[in-house]
DNA sequence: TTTTACGAATTGTGATATCATTTTGTAAAT
DNA sequence: ATTTACAAAATGATATCACAATTCGTAAAA
């Protein structure tokens, strides 16, 4: 066997009514966005069938969906990694994250409510408070939540599977730079999300949602790689 | 069984050095592409890999991997679609496309060279020619191969895979549309795009993408769809 | 003619078996 | 020490098997 026996998926609540295959996907894919997966580490489909003691029928399936999304790479040589991040790659990602994100923040604003934006203000609420805990997993996952909620007011919305494959792309590597960067300051850019909702001002969203994600890790996620390829 | 009896996937040739599982997802994906598989027609696991000869599990592999892509959709009665279009669909699907395809050109733009101008101006000449001989098969091929040229001369670009999938969703519709089409006249908008590329500007290139793909089929799949869903 | 009931056939799913290929561990040779 | 050689172990891919759940066809009942 690799080097699976360091491999540590996280558990995750088995969804009731659907299959293993499905199972593997949520958690494989929960497991790479929060970076339990370490970026260039090494994995088999047998290893992980055996990690998750299941066969490898469905972990394939799993694999295969995950690497279609470009989640995980199948190397030539029997292995899979998660793939580690390239700056060129990571101004791409960014800059493509802020082109379809404005794009469907503009298309849900006609569907906003005010109701929506009491329960965005909710969430933002909370994530003050993991910030101050410093529980990153649960800020993740719950700034996810706070821009999926944001996007899907619009119903007939095309684009949350794609947002949600850039997000699984640039996760491995976020987690890399915030366990890295000590002092995590995040000016709160939700407010001026909100604050354009409220005011229906297409523009100022336009701004925010930029500010948002430009924010987050770029500045941070560049000097780490540009540091890393010098090497 | 099903209908599958009169199930007709186009073949393609066997790349070879490859696996079962990636050429019958390149088959499946070329046939839907085409409008080879009618949208709504109930298609199953078993009878697709009967159809082409093969077990179950390479064929539940590649299916699903479509059905991540949204190309084919699995519903709960054990039978799978290709979707049907919905005008609203139809419409974010369109504006996306937009979106990202006039995002990705930009930065396609500062790595744009004369050699490639030369090759896109070759590919463009061809597409005149099946355009006379309303070969719609190669005219949607080649159009295809005309943008993915374009974008990809950054070599660095994330964005393909995903505009591949916007147009495997759009496909099977813009198929529908076509074949209903008696007049298929299209404004020539790839000259306006190759001379942005020329002059390297990039507002005119912004809109020359624009109007090349709201001048496809946008106003001909509007009427069709406001017809389908007013019945 | 329409509805209901029920057994036979079909289906999706996942585990297992098999096979060719590749990797890996070890020892001999340089 | 480094390279080379080679057998043993492990791997990915596909077909097949087994099983529970669902669909479908047919006939009885209304």
């Amino acid at each position: 066997m690799t080097n699976n026996g360091e491999l540590n998926i996280p558990d995750i609540p088995a969804l009731s009514g659907t299959t293993t295959q499905e199972y593997v996907y949520e958690r494989l894919r929960n497991a790479i966005m929060l970076g339990a997966i370490e970026p260039g580490t090494s994995l088999t489909m047998r290893g992980l069938a055996e990690c998750l003691g299941l066969s490898p029928t469905p972990v394939r399936e799993a694999v295969r969906r995950l690497s279609s999304e470009h989640a995980i790479q199948i190397k030539d040589n029997r292995r899979m990694t998660v793939p580690l991040m390239t700056l060129d790659r990571f101004e791409e990602l960014v800059a493509l994250r802020v082109a379809i994100e404005v794009h469907t923040a503009q298309r849900a604003l006609p569907y906003m409510s005010d109701v929506i934006i009491e329960k965005l203000t909710e969430m933002d609420d909370r994530m003050d408070g993991f910030v101050s805990e410093r529980d990153l997993d649960q800020l993740t996952l719950l700034n996810q939540d706070f821009h999926r909620t944001l996007y899907t007011v619009n119903p007939a919305q095309a684009s949350m599977p794609i947002i949600e494959s850039i997000w699984l792309q640039l996760g491995p590597f976020q987690r890399q730079v915030l366990t890295r960067v000590t002092e995590y300051y995040e000016i709160d850019r939700h407010k001026e999300i909100l604050a354009a909702l409220t005011t229906r001002d297409a523009t100022a969203l336009q701004d925010a949602i930029t500010n948002d994600i430009r924010d987050g890790v770029l500045k941070s996620g560049r000097s780490l790689l540009a540091d890393i390829e010098a090497a």
